[in-house]
DNA sequence: CACCATGTTCCTTG
DNA sequence: CCAAGGAACATGGT
């Protein structure tokens, strides 16, 4: 489910619920979400052990504990995979079919759910080491971006996913940011002009910060069952939908006229990803 | 049944 | 050592 702006909106949700709350019972239903951290070592961790912050990083959840009468911080790490979802809900409620870890706080349950399993919840946090600048801070600037797409061969869009250059970055806001960019997604990104990566750089950082925008106006609480699947991406999630037919421009709109010149929006795939665009105003 | 899916990691090849 | 490509992971929707 989740890229940047999704799992930024996700962090902010989450972080004033679980200020403060101790964790009384930890349930691991699929083991395979801790990897390559043992349940004994996860349990002995963060049994007892209090919330105290949580931010974003790419596309993961950092949260931050701290153990009762402890000087050191435990810092434990999430990731929503594709299908991931994190929310409270009341002690008394069932357990959704893929909660794969539950935090018991007392009154209510914080569960990590998913449905491919493909996410984590981990107190190994090296994944983070590898991660690019945060592309809407200062340091995501446009000789960074200029040096890195130039060492290149690669096609540009499939560039974009790469974590250790833009983290946070997936597939669909990648297509985005090229469209806006009037980019084609073939070109190579070492072939790209000061000019155009200035100019995409400029593209990703509106599209991420518009979904971070849009993403704060509609209601994330799914505690109870409500509806599964999406954070707010296409098609009709269980909220806003007009506001949702202008949101994405080309991501999932294959054979639909392009919103700028009409031309039919075009399929590919690249690096075995779906990649879409509009021939006509993304051009090499 | 076939194909598709918002992500990462591991293995192989050059 | 690095860059690039592809399979694997697991489940559900169309």
């Amino acid at each position: 489910m989740p890229e940047l702006p999704e799992v930024e909106v996700l962090a902010r949700y989450l972080a004033p619920l679980l200020k403060s709350k101790t964790i009384r019972a930890v349930e691991v239903r699929r083991l395979r979400v801790l990897r390559p951290v043992s349940e004994q070592e996860f349990t002995r961790a963060l049994l007892g052990a209090r919330f105290v912050g949580l931010v974003r990083r790419g596309k993961y959840l950092v949260f931050t504990l701290r153990r009762p009468r402890e000087r050191a911080k435990v810092s434990l790490l999430g990731h929503l995979g594709m299908t991931g979802r994190m929310y409270l809900q009341p002690a008394s409620t069932p357990l959704a079919r893929h909660a794969a870890v539950v935090f018991s706080l007392g009154k209510t349950n914080f569960v990590f759910e998913d449905t491919r399993y493909f996410g984590r919840l981990t107190l190994e946090t090296r994944s983070l080491e590898t991660l690019g600048p945060e592309p809407l801070s200062d340091d995501f600037s446009v000789d960074y971006f200029a040096r890195a797409l130039n060492r290149s061969m690669q096609p540009i869009k499939v560039k974009l996913l790469d974590q250790s250059l833009v983290p946070g970055v997936g597939n669909i806001y990648a297509n985005e940011a090229l469209f806006r960019a009037g980019i084609s997604p073939r070109l190579r990104a070492r072939k790209l002009t000061r000019k155009r990566v200035e100019r995409l750089r400029q593209s990703l950082r509106q599209v991420l910060a518009e979904a971070i925008q849009f993403g704060a106006t509609i209601p994330l609480d799914w505690a109870g069952g409500s509806r599964k699947g999406r954070l707010f991406y296409y098609g009709q999630a269980d909220c806003a939908p007009d506001f949702h037919e202008e949101r994405l421009l080309v991501y999932d709109r294959a054979g639909s006229p392009c919103s700028v010149c009409d031309t039919p929006i075009r399929r590919i795939v690249q690096a075995a990803r779906s990649t879409f665009y509009c021939p006509r105003c993304q051009r090499a």
